[in-house]
DNA sequence: GTCTATATCGAGATAGAC
DNA sequence: GTCTATCTCGATATAGAC
């Protein structure tokens, strides 16, 4: 067990090898499924052995451990970021445009928490009912103020979550149904931008009661 | 090769175990993704020996295939029901709510789905491309006819449609989310149901121009 | 039609030379 | 640190008795 990992002084090589498993692991796990990955696959895309993928990590599922554990924080930065006491509406749009940035320019990331998720979340479950469901209490309560205060509309905060999350993610997880759909050639991220900020602003407008 | 899909007559009894094993099947694709998935689970669940499973079916794939083959169709149902000469919000805003109850009453079969298109599609891809994009494409034109007569707010019709199976089927792929973020207990379909039908009422409402 | 036993194969992981 | 060769195991699928 005596693994590089373990050893006091991780080398630049060392790290650069980690780096390009982690990526390649990424591709081939975002397209497979953890199940549907093999270690060889990872290593083809890595440009290494087998047996050398298996120095740096311990097994297939330390590597994918180690890609899930820093994919949670990176999801939920952009929520962290909106601000209680800025402009309501232009803080939730503003929180589905970063969420929609993501998905477009990280879908690989997108895609390998959707596979968690959907086989019922086994190595995140903790971080799902901990961190997340915190940080979403939080910020459900100062939406839940807003609309209140007659800021906003009289939403449900927690169902407001899920269909941000769901509308920006289905962009990055369900890519190739959207862009069967649509005629090949235009980018669904063009024209999605606008559509979401427009069906948010309706739906959040407050109205006259 | 003489498997008894082959022959002409499939008895009562051939019928009953070829259904409780893609029953089983259902179960445990959509838990598990296809690759995560054995055939011995299958047995298990379908109370069955693993060779009987084969006997029924060539192979762990033709099962898969089999329940794939008749699911775009249940899945595309709700759509062709959308009456173009009905009232256009009423029309849709049912549309969302079939949606919903099918997520709602069919989670393996939105699971199953989801698990498929996520990983490209490789089993349905020329139906998405085939019957799924004609039939959308169709739909899409009446929406855009409602838009133009100025019955609903001027909207991208494929956005609408995708921002519906997003938020609809959300509620069944991301159900262990959905559920460690609400307090246990609560049911994410009873409140969804009128959430999801202010969001659309409110993004299609006709607005003052 | 259904079982037990087994052939076969793919893939995770290890041994040991270099 | 990296390789070739190999062990081992789980899973698909088949053979053949009943």
């Amino acid at each position: 067990m005596a693994r590089s990992q373990t050893t006091r002084k991780p080398t630049r090589i060392q790290r650069e090898k980690t780096n390009s498993i982690l990526e390649a692991a990424l591709d081939v796990f975002s397209d497979n499924g953890f199940r549907g990955s093999t270690i060889d696959m990872i290593a083809v895309r890595a440009g290494l052995s087998k047996p050398n993928i298996l120095y740096y990590f311990d097994s297939k599922e330390a590597i994918h451990k180690a890609l899930l554990a820093g994919l949670l924080e990176t999801w939920l930065a952009p929520l962290e970021e909106m601000d209680e006491d800025g402009d309501p509406i232009e803080e939730i749009c503003k929180y589905v445009a970063l969420k929609l940035k993501m998905s477009q320019n990280f879908p690989r990331e997108s895609k390998l928490f959707a596979n968690e998720v959907l086989q019922g979340a086994p190595h995140i479950l903790p971080e799902i009912k901990g961190g997340l469901k915190d940080l979403v209490s939080t910020k459900a309560s100062a939406i839940a103020r807003w609309a209140e205060e007659g800021k906003i509309a009289n939403i449900d905060p927690y169902h407001l979550f899920f269909s941000i999350w769901a509308t920006t993610q289905h962009y990055a997880d369900f890519d190739i149904q959207v862009r069967s759909v649509l005629d090949d050639g235009k980018d669904p991220f063009e024209t999605a931008g606008p559509f979401l900020d427009n069906m948010f602003r309706a739906m959040l407008e407050p109205k006259a009661s």
